[in-house]
DNA sequence: CCTAATTACGTCGAAAATGACATAATGATC
DNA sequence: GATCATTATGTCATTTTCGACGTAATTAGG
C-alpha cells in the first residue's frame, strides 16, 4: 500500500526533517530534478539523492522524461506518483462547506459545495464534511485508504497550535481545537489553516507565486482580506488578523464598516462597493461578476467603478509596500477577474502613494503586481495543499 | 590569543552552524545556561553541552553562578568571555559619524561621536572611523587586535548582500558594497544593515523586545521610521523600503512631505509636528527634548501635544496591527522619552482603530506596547550587535 | 535528617547529513 | 566525429548531531 508509507513518510518525521522538506519540493512544484531540490531545501545534493532512491523505490516518486534547456548532462525530473495518494481540502464558510479532493501531484479530482444553514457547530462541519468525503469518494471509486489527511481552510484566524483564536463568522467556535474537534469523527490526520493563508499557500505552491516566498496577497470580494507571507511562511498575528488588509482604516470619518471601525479599506474596493455603486447608478441591483463581465467587454460606467476600486486597493497596498515592501503583490478574489481593467489603475495609484517610487530602484527591485491564478477555489486548495506541506500541522 | 579563535569560530563557520547559534544565544542574553541555550536555539541539549565545553576550554566562555528560582538542581550561568574580544559599531548618519566599542559581553566601553560636513563620500567615511577607532583604541589602551568586527548602522536600506539599495540620506552611495568599500581600509571584518534595523536588533537582542522575535519598532524622531522583525529577522523589503512607517500616507489631502507625497504619518507625529507646534505656540522655537521634559514635569500645553502625536502613532500602528498584528510594539525616539504621556493615547488611539479590540480576545493575544530601551544609541549598539550575531554578515 | 520530586548536566553509542570523488550525459567547438 | 565545457547524478567515508542513559544538585515535605 503505497499510501500508508508516504503517510508515514510525511507524519512519522520532525516537521523540517529532510525527508518532509524533500516531498514537500516534490508537492510544489511539478517536475523538479534532483539538484534543484537540493537547491530548494538548502540539504546537500547527495542526501537529497539518497532520499530520492528510496522514494522511487517505495513508488511514490516518479520519473518524467527530461528536458534540456541548455549543456550539460539533462536533469532527471520527479515529481510524486499521482497515485500515491489523495487528500481533501475542506473550506468551512459562513453558509457553505465545500470539499475537493485532490491527488498528491494536486490535480483536482473531485469538487462539492453544500449550503449549511448560519452559525452551525464544529459537530455539524464534520457530519457534513464527512459525509461530503464519503460520498465523492464512493462516485469517483477511490479508495478511503488512499486519503492521507484533510485540510481545512476556515474563515477564521487559526493559532499555529491548532485553536481557533477569534470567531465573527463562525461564531462560537473560539477556542476549538481542530485535531480534537475532527479527528475522531474523520479518523484522519487533520489540518488547519484560515481561509486567506491556505488561499496564499496554493499561490505560493502552484500559483501566481509559485517559487516565491514572500509576497501579500490581497482578495478582492464582499469582505476584503489577505495574506502576508514571510519566508513561506503566512503570518498569523498576536490576535490572528494578520493579513486583514481590508480593515485598514484609510479615512477615520468615512462610513461605517462592518467590523465597527470607520473607513476601512473594504467600503472603498470590496465587491460590495462596486455593486452598490453599480446598483445606485442603474436603479436595480447587479450581480458583481455581471458588472466585471460587462466592465472587460468594455462598458465605460463599469470599467470607471472597477479602477476607482483598483485606486483605492493601490491607496491601501501602498501602506504595505511602506511596511512590509514585498516584492509581489497578488491581487485576487471576484474583482481581479477584470485583469488590468483593475490592476492599471492600481499600480499607478501605489506608485502615486508609495514610499519608493519607481525611478528610485532598478525594475527588479520594484514590487511586481500580479493576478491570482485561482480566483475561485484557492482556499480550498490550499487546503489540500496543507496536507502536503503540512507546514500547519497541528500537533 | 582568544580572539583570533573566537573570529575564526564566528566566520570561518557556515552561518547557521550549532557553534554560531550558541554563539549567537550566549552574546543575546547575559546568562544562560545550557539547557536554556538548547530551548532557545531548538538544539539538543548534548549538543550544546558539547560546545559549550569546547569553548570554556578555549577561554571564550566563562561560567558565573547561578541562582537557583525553583526546585531541581541550579543551572549554570555562562557568558562570553567579556575578555574575548571587543567589537565596534559605527552610526553613519547625515551629518555625523558615531563610533562606539563594545566588548562581547556589550559593555560599552567607549563612545565618540564626530560631526561631518553632508554628502560625505564612503572613502571619507572609512578614514573617518578608521580615525575614530584607531583614537579609542589607543585612548583607552585596547589591543587592536581584539578588534574582532565593525559593524555599521547606515541611513539607508542595505540588501542582503551588503549593498546600497536607494540614497536619500547619504546621495551617492546607492549600489555601495560595503565590503569592497570597508574592509580594505580597516582591514576587519565588516557588517552592516541601516539604521533602524540595527535599532531593531539592539532591542532585541539586549532591549525591551530582549528574547521576543517578533515585534514593530517605532522610532519617533525628526523622522518616524522603524523596523518590522518577523521570526527574529527585520524586513527589509524589496526596494528597501520595509519599516518606513513614517511614510505611510494618512491623508492624501494632508500637507507635503519631504518625501514628496501628502499626508504621511512623520507630519503627523515626528519630532517635527511636535515642535513646530510647540513654536507657533510660544511664538518662538524650542528644542524637542525640552518640550518633553517640560511635559513630563506637568505643562499642559505640552502634554497636549505629545498626546496628539501618540494619537496619530495609534492610528497608524493600527495598520500596523491589522496588517502583521505583532505582539509587541516598541516605540522609541525622542519623543518616547516621555513615557506614559505618550504612550497612553498612543494605546487608546490604537484600540480605537483597530480591527481586533481587546475584548476579542485573551490579554495574551492583545499586543504590548512598550518604550525602547536604548533611546539614544540604540543604532550603535545594534551594528556592534551585528558582529556578534552576524546575521546580516556581509558575504 | 531523610526521602521524594524536580531540574540540570555530560557521556556515549547510534543515526543522519555532508563533502569529496567518480561517473554520466549532453551541447558547443574545432 | 572527437574533445571540451558544463551540468547532473550516485556512492561512501567522515563528520556532525541526536537520544538515551546515568549522575548531580537543589527544594519541599514529612
Amino acid at each position: 500500500m503505497i499510501t500508508s508509507e508516504l503517510e508515514g513518510l510525511l507524519y512519522g518525521r520532525e516537521l523540517d526533517s529532510p525527508v518532509v522538506k524533500v516531498v514537500r519540493a516534490l508537492s510544489g512544484h511539478g517536475a523538479v530534478s534532483t539538484s534543484q531540490i537540493a537547491r530548494n531545501t538548502g540539504l546537500a545534493r547527495s542526501t537529497v539523492s539518497t532520499i530520492l532512491a528510496d522514494l522511487k523505490r517505495s513508488n511514490l516518486v516518479v520519473e518524467m522524461e527530461a528536458r534540456n534547456p541548455g549543456p550539460g548532462r539533462p536533469a532527471i525530473a520527479h515529481s510524486l506518483n499521482p497515485e500515491a495518494g489523495t487528500c481533501v481540502g475542506a473550506l468551512l464558510d459562513v453558509d457553505e462547506i465545500r470539499v475537493i479532493v485532490a491527488d498528491v501531484a494536486h490535480n483536482v479530482v473531485a469538487d462539492l459545495a453544500m449550503p449549511v444553514e448560519r452559525e452551525y457547530s464544529p459537530t455539524k462541519a464534520a457530519r457534513v464534511v464527512k459525509h461530503a468525503v464519503d460520498t465523492l469518494y464512493k462516485e469517483h471509486s477511490l479508495a478511503h485508504t488512499s486519503l492521507i489527511g484533510i485540510g481545512f481552510a476556515v474563515s477564521a484566524p487559526l493559532a499555529p497550535d491548532g485553536r481557533v483564536m477569534r470567531s465573527s463568522a463562525l461564531p462560537g467556535w473560539q477556542g476549538t481545537d481542530f485535531r480534537e474537534a475532527f479527528e475522531p469523527a474523520l479518523q484522519k490526520p487533520i489540518f488547519a489553516d484560515s481561509e486567506s493563508n491556505c488561499a496564499a499557500l496554493a499561490e505560493m505552491m502552484w500559483g501566481a507565486a509559485s517559487g516565491c516566498s514572500d509576497f501579500v496577497l490581497l482578495k478582492l470580494n464582499q469582505a476584503v482580506s489577505g495574506a502576508v507571507v514571510v519566508d513561506g511562511r503566512a503570518l498569523v498575528g498576536a490576535s490572528g488578523s494578520a493579513g486583514e488588509m481590508g480593515h485598514i482604516v484609510i479615512d477615520p470619518h468615512g462610513p461605517l464598516c462592518r467590523c465597527g471601525n470607520r473607513g476601512c479599506l473594504e467600503l472603498y474596493c470590496g465587491a460590495g462597493f462596486v455593486s452598490k455603486m453599480a446598483a445606485d447608478w442603474l436603479g436595480r441591483s447587479i450581480p458583481v461578476d455581471e458588472i466585471v463581465t460587462r466592465a472587460v467587454q468594455g462598458e465605460t460606467g463599469f470599467r470607471r467603478l472597477l479602477a476607482d476600486a483598483g485606486e483605492a486597493a493601490g491607496r491601501g497596498l501602498s501602506m504595505v509596500g511602506a511596511m512590509i515592501n514585498p516584492p509581489l503583490f497578488i491581487i485576487s478574489g471576484v474583482l481581479a477577474s477584470a485583469g488590468e481593467l483593475l490592476l492599471a489603475p492600481l499600480r499607478s495609484s501605489y506608485e502615486k502613494h508609495s514610499f519608493v517610487k519607481r525611478d528610485d530602484v532598478d525594475e527588479a527591485h520594484y514590487p511586481v503586481f500580479r493576478t491570482g491564478k485561482f480566483l475561485d477555489n484557492d482556499n480550498c486548495l490550499g487546503a489540500a495543499g496543507l496536507v502536503l506541506r503540512h507546514s500547519s500541522r497541528l500537533k
